[in-house]
DNA sequence: GTGATTTATTGACGGCAGTCAAGAAATAGA
DNA sequence: TCTATTTCTTGACTGCCGTCAATAAATCAC
């Protein structure tokens, strides 16, 4: 795996302000009032953080939680045998770290920078005074966990019942579904094939075998670290995801 | 599988009172205030279920949710194949179907009692009340999600990185800790081979064979349906819980 | 640009665990 | 109780996919 920087550089950015977001209506702060969102422009702290930059730790005490306004973060837990397992990558407008506000307070996955990214940091404080404050926040907040546990009880389902054909093709259709088509009709993310693995739940070295068997059926196109999905309904019935 | 009763037989009882319920302080029903418990007693429905009997189905509308009186309900997801994966087994005082309550109001799993059980309905109506009303209720009901969401995530991340034996022994540790042991020492749950496999994600023929190497190991001692963990130390080791 | 590091690719190999099948044991239903 | 159904157990077989290893390609750091 690649080199990570540990510290976030202290690189705060000023010019940015929650109250004319681009990404507001994408986020669960949509549910704020015009006083809330000032209050919380005010109180927020924006990082620029570069590619491999570690944002949070797995097991730290959590301060707060942090905004992606732009890039990508990975979020991904680490076991006893040093592998890693990725559990979802944030993008624009998406929230992470949320779930270290609750419990014992500490994050439960690490967060890092896949791209060069700019990270806005809310202090616990004033998240725990909106749930107090503001009721729509809360259920935005709580539908965000709901969704969450959904998504992760069908990973683990198909972790378990779906051989790595189905669970690559899976992946590769979610990626699109989350990150988009660039012009060239590829998926928007640059993924290492190890990420893509990871994300998939099997070896690197299968990822790049089946990838490559699809190719050569002409179901995926690949160039470079992009990846073209050109057959999405034979990924579909590989998947087995619906009837 | 076992037959399943398709529906609830309309048995309710009425004995049951929430405000003294032996339950409550187990529950998420214990940040209520005294008025809100009466209130709640005065809503919800008690109903018997027998075994095997369905309290609710997957994809079904949700119209409130469940409050385990006693008893246990397996939770379950449907594969298109057919196949069920298990998610959890709840017991006395916890809340089930509560998931269907967010996002498209559907429940995401089907519920069954695995031995005869008393559970409570409360329509969501009155749920939504508690939300708007008492934060401390909500924010229990929010670590409920995050606990579960924990759970699930490193449920998948086991499925994927751990050996069926790393699993299992997990399975089975997660058991005990769960339902406690009874008078002879044994994890106080009776499941099918089906269901433990399910719950370790594998084939029953393999947590046969699995369970019957572990006997002969002395790691645990097999009477019947009943499963005692005789050298927890070894299976903890097995499952590669810690470092 | 150039060397060092990371990432991707390909092949060979082997074992874990899933599937199928068939019989035994246990449980449920009448 | 007796029968039907479900559940459990065991064996045989197979193949998927993980691991190891070696090289090529790409990317990074300076």
């Amino acid at each position: 795996m690649a080199k990570l920087a540990q510290y976030i550089l202290k690189k705060p950015v000023k010019d940015i302000d929650c109250t004319t977001c681009q990404n507001l209506a994408l986020s669960s702060f949509c549910t704020l009032k015009k006083d809330e969102l000032s209050n919380l422009n005010h109180h927020k702290v924006t990082h620029r953080v570069k590619k491999n930059q570690i944002i949070f730790h797995e097991g730290d005490a959590a301060k707060g939680l942090h905004c992606v306004h732009q890039g990508k973060i990975k979020l991904y837990k680490t076991l006893n045998d040093g592998t890693a397992q990725i559990l979802r990558i944030a993008k624009d407008g998406e929230l992470i770290g949320y779930r270290g506000l609750l419990g014992d307070g500490r994050y439960i996955a690490t967060g890092v920078a896949i791209e060069e990214s700019v990270v806005c940091f809310i202090p616990k404080e004033r998240i725990f005074e909106l749930i107090h404050n503001n009721i729509k926040f809360t259920m935005e907040l709580m539908s965000r966990f709901a969704e969450d546990l959904s998504m992760a009880e069908n990973k683990s389902v198909s972790f378990v019942q779906k051989d790595t054909r189905a669970r690559l093709a899976e992946a590769l259709l979610l990626l699109e579904k989350s990150f988009g088509i660039n012009a060239n009709g590829q998926i928007n993310i640059v993924l290492t094939r190890e990420d893509i693995a990871s994300i998939a739940g099997m070896a690197t070295e299968t990822a790049v075998r089946v990838l490559k068997e699809w190719e050569e059926e002409h179901i995926v196109l690949l160039e470079k670290k992009f990846i073209k999905i050109n057959n999405a309904n034979k990924l579909y019935s590989l998947a087995k995801l619906e009837d």
